[in-house]
RNA sequence: GGCGCCGUAGCCAAGUGGUAAGGCAGAGGUCUGCAAAACCUCUAUUCGUCGGUUCGAUUCCGACCGGCGCCUCCA
């Protein structure tokens, strides 16, 4: 088996091949920097480090690049209207970004190119439009694309350019178009974009990129530069971005090189609230942090997103991700439990071994088949399952059977971050443990369940093994 | 109107032209002083509805019902 994956330019899956293994270029759009990214978001990176790490794990040298998006019309206005710079304004969000990024394991991409920062290469990429003569200067200043000078339009959206309907929201500068469906490339600059610092000189005038310029830019001078190619392996984002942002970055890359932009485009389906997609105009949105700051473990809003397929939109409620918590849960008593065994010996072969193989074998056929995550995920439990019994009956290769479970770990990475208590008060837990251990020896239940009950009323829970209590910070 | 996604047990959710993975929750049991953990047993004759193709459909086709997304700067 090899890998598959499901490519939004055919609308089919795929055996994945590289342009020049083992070496893949991944590209995955980034966050806008005007606010806090929200779980919506996250569930998009999530889908995009399952990809990164799969990748990783098939023998691939993967090299990600994710951009921030630091300027565009949102942080423009939120920047504005909180009277600063638009730096100033971004950068806080870049630092969250980052925080919820590390708090979520996501692996982080080996370069996050910034809009601002790239300024440089956009304006070489509109140059080579302008003078390939796809792109041309509106009335208004701006540089537009001239979506019917380019033939390929609308294949990855699979929408006739006759067909693309006028929006309800005319931008002000319409008429300045030749073609009310044109895209800015290069927008000039406005009284709001001088006060907030995001207008940059540039030969056809002051001005800032439009979003869709930006990403082109930046993933074209990344693997250019790096690699010297013009095109990617992998561009990945939510589905919300096919039409037109994809749809966009493909026309002004290849009108500008004359090779393919990407050769797998991957979409990840919404996170739903109700059945509502995620989004901060609807208000229904949950950030990365608020639930970092209710203690959510996030090992359990990656099981949580690991059990529905990448493509499927998945419903938000505060039930399945406190049942993802129970699984997480599950799979961190099973490994430790693993692992004890591993340490006391039970290496070599062994009924715990076998199950590894048959596990290894079955997780990896899932994720070969596009990412089929809730499928790798039944796998795990079923291991899960099978390892406990052959634990309770005493088999061997608990040491194998651990390193299996690592090695699924680094893709999935879904075990409960372990929760320390600090020195005194672990003393302290000890120390009633011991009572409580006393208190047993004589036969007094009635002053060990007291004790139970007090450390649980602190969040301590205990467990009764024939190897003496356990004791945790829950 | 165009382009798409979805409808499987109480909840979440895989899946295949041959008779329904997994998780959570629930019930009973083993173990335990009692718990906890783990294990055992049970919990969809059925996959939105109606037709069609087929020896056989949840899986293919059609229609319909219901929910949702995108259609110029939303992950």
């Amino acid at each position: 088996m090899t890998l598959a994956l499901y490519n939004t330019l055919t609308r089919r899956v795929e055996p994945f091949q590289p342009l020049a293994p083992p070496r893949v270029t991944l590209y995955t759009c980034g966050p806008t920097v005007w606010n806090y990214a929200h779980l919506g978001n996250f569930r998009t990176f999530l889908f995009e480090d399952l990809l990164r790490r799969y990748l990783e794990a098939s023998g691939y040298d993967v090299f990600h690049i994710m951009n921030l998006t630091d300027v565009d019309d949102r942080t423009i206005k939120a920047a504005r209207a909180a009277g600063t710079t638009l730096r100033r304004h971004t950068e806080p969000f870049v630092r969250a970004f980052f925080e919820d990024r590390d708090y979520l394991r996501l692996r982080p991409a080996h370069v996050h190119p910034r809009a601002t920062e790239s300024v440089p290469a956009m304006i070489v990429l509109v140059r080579r439009l302008l003078d390939r003569g796809v792109a041309y200067q509106g009335d208004d200043g701006s540089v537009y694309f001239a979506i019917d000078r380019f033939p390929g339009y609308g294949r990855l959206s699979r929408l006739d350019r006759r067909e693309i309907k006028v929006g309800a929201r005319v931008a002000s500068d319409e008429y300045a178009k030749e073609d009310p469906r044109d895209f800015a490339l290069w927008k000039k600059a406005g009284p709001d974009d001088d006060a907030v610092g995001a207008a940059w000189d540039a030969p056809f005038g002051r001005g800032r990129p439009g979003w869709h310029l930006e990403c082109s830019a930046m993933s074209l001078y990344e693997i250019g530069t790096r690699f010297g190619v013009e095109t990617l392996d992998i561009h990945a984002g939510g589905v919300d971005l096919i039409f037109p942002h994809h749809e966009d970055e493909i026309a002004q890359s290849e009108a500008a090189t004359g090779r393919p932009f990407a050769r797998w485009w991957l979409h990840g389906e919404f996170l739903n609230v109700r059945g509502t997609k995620m989004s901060k105009r609807f208000g229904n949105f949950l950030a990365a942090r608020d639930l970092r700051e209710q203690g959510v473990d996030a090992a359990a809003v990656r099981l949580l997103f690991w059990q529905t397929h990448y493509r499927k939109p998945l419903d938000f409620t505060d039930e399945a991700l406190a049942a993802a918590g129970e699984g997480v849960r599950r799979l961190g008593e099973f490994h430790a439990r693993l692992a004890g065994a591993a340490g006391k010996g039970s290496r070599g072969e062994g009924r715990l071994a076998e199950l590894a193989a048959e596990f290894e074998a079955a997780f990896r056929a899932a994720l070969d088949d596009d990412l089929n995550a809730p499928q790798a995920c039944a796998a795990l439990f079923q291991l899960a399952h099978a390892g406990n019994r052959a634990l309770d009956a005493g088999a061997g290769g608990a040491a194998a059977a651990v390193a299996a479970l690592d090695r699924a770990m680094a893709v999935l990475d879904v075990l409960p971050t372990p929760r320390t208590a600090d020195p005194d008060l672990a003393r302290w837990i000890e120390a009633q443990v011991a009572a409580r251990e006393r208190a047993r020896k004589s036969k007094d239940f009635k002053e060990a369940d007291r004790i139970r009950g007090a450390l649980l009323a602190r969040g301590v829970e205990l467990e009764d093994t024939p190897t003496g209590t356990k004791w945790r910070v829950v």
